[in-house]
DNA sequence: CGGGGCTCCTGGTAGC
DNA sequence: TGCTACCAGGAGCCCC
């Protein structure tokens, strides 16, 4: 489940359920899920056997659970199709269950379910306790180390379109089509705007809008169509009910009534306001 | 080098 | 009903 509310809806959800509880066996059903750990399946287990879960963190769309001893974390990234569940140990085993992992206290298992197989886990270490395969990544708009005029000054010396910016993960991360064409609706940018016209009081109200919309997603525990998105405990959240434009095509702006496009965009959509989100000349 | 497009998968649904 | 085409909350990698 992919963009950064419901990532974070997971990451409550498993230091609820899964911190201080010691590993006992890791069991890999699908090689993909574990691709970007490349010393492999058994290393993998063996790594992780007798560890304990310390604490679930999150930067953007990536969670990671650091590791007793202090210097690695289990890390995972969910894709287009991942769930990170809690279910009891003796629970049949889900039709897309890629990797299992069971704990010493004999209580309910960690286990990732992922249909399309775009996401992964992988243990490694941690450089200033960030999980070394994702330093590259701009921190997400509700860490205290965002930088909004770093942003800023990003945004502007990029020669690209404002969606394609704010899908960049190295400029800020945890934002995906759903809240870019959402935070693009509020803050009345067309999604093809170039970023370099855009001036720095425009681009504080993207981040607020993205923000705002972010922040009200995660209060309803983020949007799920259906249920491949789910939390820890597979239920659902509800802001489906609150998308403006994403999956709204041909239904009515509910600023000014006119109907809502979709237009193809990087092998995906784009949802907007044709008369709220003028296309730039 | 930055930017854009392709690709990795499985499954649901719409349309013929 | 059965086929095909298209669509899906992502991002790494390759090529220009």
């Amino acid at each position: 489940m992919p963009e950064l509310p419901e990532v974070e809806v997971v990451r409550r959800g498993l230091r609820q359920w899964v911190i201080g509880r010691e590993i006992d066996s890791t069991e890999v059903l699908h090689p993909r899920a574990i691709r970007r750990h490349l010393p492999g399946a058994l290393e993998l287990a063996a790594r992780l056997r007798g560890r304990t879960l310390v604490s679930a963190e999150r930067r953007g769309k990536y969670l990671w659970l650091p590791l007793s001893g202090d210097e690695d974390a289990l890390m995972a990234h969910l894709g287009m199709s991942g769930q990170l569940l809690v279910v009891e140990r003796d629970a049949p085993l889900e039709k897309h269950l890629r990797v299992r992992i069971r704990f010493r206290d004999g209580g309910p298992d960690l286990r990732f379910v992922d249909q399309r197989t775009f996401g992964h886990i992988m243990v490694s270490p941690l450089v200033a306790g960030v999980p070394e395969p994702i330093t590259h990544i701009a921190p997400d708009p509700f860490e205290e180390a965002f930088d909004d005029a770093r942003f800023a000054a990003g945004l502007r010396g990029k020669r690209t379109e404002i969606k394609r910016a704010l899908l960049d993960q190295s400029l800020i991360s945890g934002v995906g089509n759903i809240y870019a064409d959402e935070a693009l609706w509020l803050a009345r940018l067309h999604w093809a705007r170039p970023t370099n016209t855009l001036t720095r009081p425009k681009i504080t109200e993207l981040l607020a809008a993205v923000r705002q919309v972010m922040g009200a997603a995660l209060l309803q525990g983020g949007t799920s169509f259906d249920s491949l998105y789910v939390n820890v405990n597979g239920e659902s959240g509800y802001f489906d009910r609150s998308l403006e434009v994403y999956g709204r095509q041909d239904q009515p702006c509910s600023r000014c009534g006119t109907p809502i496009r979709r237009e193809p965009f990087m092998n995906r959509s784009s949802y907007f306001c044709p008369r709220c989100q003028r296309r730039p000349r």
